[in-house]
DNA sequence: GTTTAGTTTAACTATCTGGTTAAATATATA
DNA sequence: TATATATTTAACCAGATAGTTAAACTAAAC
């Protein structure tokens, strides 16, 4: 047997609910398979989380503050729209690279209960980040765009960056593709995401 | 009591069971809830359907039928790759319209298991479409594209299409965008989406 | 009106799962 | 060494859930 701190166990436990969580989300994960993962026991388990709905909200509130905590500092730099939008795609992909599963999570639970998103924004003392859109939208409307929506190109951005994430086995199965070259697709989108973006903006 | 047809009740479970199995997916589905949406018990639910999974599966494949069967006549006919990305983006979101949770069911249930996508394609007799891609992408390559990898086109068409679909609770939350909104959204998108795509596809 | 097909009722089984408990055991700290 | 803290063991409970069964019932078809 072996004995930690309270807080290493705490985090060990955590993490091993975040791996479970977040691979079969909230009515596919086990605690027995938590506690597996954590290599410890259901009893120990109950120990720290009392129950499962409590574990589980911690691990979406801490994804979904994870995935805004990217958008932040983008926006609140000095940057060009142009500049924005690069510097937005790459750091995002870069970190859906080392975090693949966080966007489909998020986006099934969120659907299962668009509930618990409100609950993030006033419980988790997080505000929806309305104005740092705006900010984005107030640039957007001041390039040579013409008539576009910026919530719609916020959307594209997004959608461009976000989507072969939550879509790669079905993506792979379907245009029979293997890791490797979707990976490195992937890794050209990082500069590439940005210039399809402008290319589309210049015509508007 | 009332008396239909083995055909007619079968259809009326078939309906229900697509309604739970793609609002609440695999693991959070109840064989209950569905006997209750078709208006009928457990057992004579039990009767037509033995197991939940061979439900299950009926209903993921029938989704995915559905799915590819909206892309199959655009890539037949003969039109040049322009109009063929303009039919297929508005073909593609008027179906999404109405099937909102479709897309959704299927990233996520085959996220859980892509081995379901390998049997679909071969016991389903159904195959990959990728020579109807490949057909694609032959027609992208010939355009004034640039370097612009097919499959990074396609994938970009559907990340325009899909998306908003399966990320809209999520949207609409950080965005504090209304339903109205959000479907004035979707239906501009029809035409805007070949738009910006052709645009990033002119200025490569 | 008898038969047949479709449906309900209601009880039941087995298993899974979240959660609890109390006592035993190991490790660190004082 | 004594004490506090961390952890395990193993049994257990309660409710949910998939799936079964046999008998009763209803409506349509013959």
């Amino acid at each position: 047997m072996e004995t930690n701190s309270r807080h290493e166990t705490r985090n060990n436990i955590l993490a091993a609910a975040k791996k479970v969580f977040i691979k079969k989300g909230h009515s596919g994960a086990r605690m027995q398979e938590i506690a597996d993962e954590a290599g410890i026991n259901k009893a120990l388990l109950h120990y720290y989380f009392s129950n499962k709905d409590t574990l589980f909200e911690y691990i979406l509130f801490d994804s979904l503050k994870a995935i805004l905590a990217q958008i932040q500092p983008v926006l609140d730099s000095d940057m060009d729209i142009y500049d924005m939008i690069r510097a937005f795609s790459s750091t995002y992909i870069s970190f859906l690279q080392e975090n693949s599963y966080i966007p489909g999570f998020i986006l099934h639970e969120i659907n299962q209960d668009p509930g618990k998103l409100v609950d993030f924004f006033s419980r988790a003392g997080i505000k929806p980040p309305v104005s740092m859109f705006r900010q984005f939208a107030r640039a957007a409307g001041k390039s040579k765009a013409g008539p576009y929506d910026p919530y719609q190109l916020v959307l594209n951005i997004l959608a461009l960056c976000v989507f072969p994430f939550v879509a790669r086995p079905v993506i792979q199965g379907i245009f029979q593709l293997d890791d490797k070259v979707f990976d490195d697709m992937i890794e050209e989108r990082k500069h590439e995401v940005p210039e399809w973006i402008i290319n589309s903006l210049k015509n508007g």
